[in-house]
DNA sequence: TTTCTTTTGCAACAACGTTGCTTTTTTATA
DNA sequence: TATAAAAAAGCAACGTTGTTGCAAAAGAAA
């Protein structure tokens, strides 16, 4: 099972929640906030459940966190390159803007930024809000 | 005063909470999340008088929001362009991870983005996070 | 000043998120 | 495979955040 082999390799033990939170990731296309995993487990996990498998997965690099202007943070996989306290997501972010949906556009990198003289970057987020390909 | 002419322009009744929120604006360097104000504005005003005002501001396009990945949306004074309905906040921000403090890089213009086909761009949202000049 | 309109504050509530602790499940090991 | 140790889940309780309806207060207009 996919699910399995991708928790063990991560170092975590296979739980169901964990099996079903993942599964919900691996075959969904967008990103998912917390609620929508809530509503999607169908009531069979508690919500601290879900919160503590959410920080967990971002911990080992399994998922990452995408902002929002909206106070609902969205979660997506981490490609491969990620691990545990090192995420390397360098894609940009796509939210549609009809039908909601959070893409994580993996093959569109961050670009470069010029900073004013004295601010140092670290990580770069980009999140562009536009019409997906399924809305147009 | 200033605060009371900016909010007569954006055709607002001019009254004690707005003028001190706007004026937590105008002496600030950076932006604000809801909580800051509250406590800035010193158990002066009701939660509820806070939450209303800060989306009147972003309604009239005097603030506004700035996306984060922590659920603490910030605001902050928007340049002259902007209007009612029409934000056109197409500078960066900027997150100081060391003091926290969110800026607004008013000259550095958001960059071009490369969308896969059928997807259209709409508005760009980029914050880079790293170190700011007074925490060097 | 008086009237009308807008905004505020209050109360109540709903949603979101956290923590401590007990029970259950998983893992490791015999 | 049975058992002990470790990890995770569930539960309850709580604090914070954000919303709504309505009465009281403040601001605008005349």
């Amino acid at each position: 099972m996919q699910t399995d082999s991708l928790l063990k390799r991560n170092g975590l033990s296979v739980t169901e929640s964990r099996k079903k939170i993942l599964q919900l990731f691996l075959e969904g296309s967008g990103a998912l906030a917390h609620g929508d995993i809530e509503k999607k487990a169908g009531e069979k996990f508690d919500r601290v459940t879900v919160y503590r498998t959410l920080q967990t997965f971002v911990d080992k690099g399994i998922i990452h966190t995408i902002p929002s202007a909206d106070n609902s943070i969205r979660y997506a996989l981490c490609k491969d390159e990620c691990s545990e306290g090192h995420h390397h997501d360098h894609h940009i972010h796509f939210e549609c803007s009809i039908c909601h949906t959070t893409y994580c556009l993996d093959d569109v990198v961050t670009p470069q930024i010029n900073l004013p003289k004295g601010y140092v970057a670290g990580h770069v987020e980009v999140v562009v809000e536009g019409v997906c390909k399924n809305c147009k």
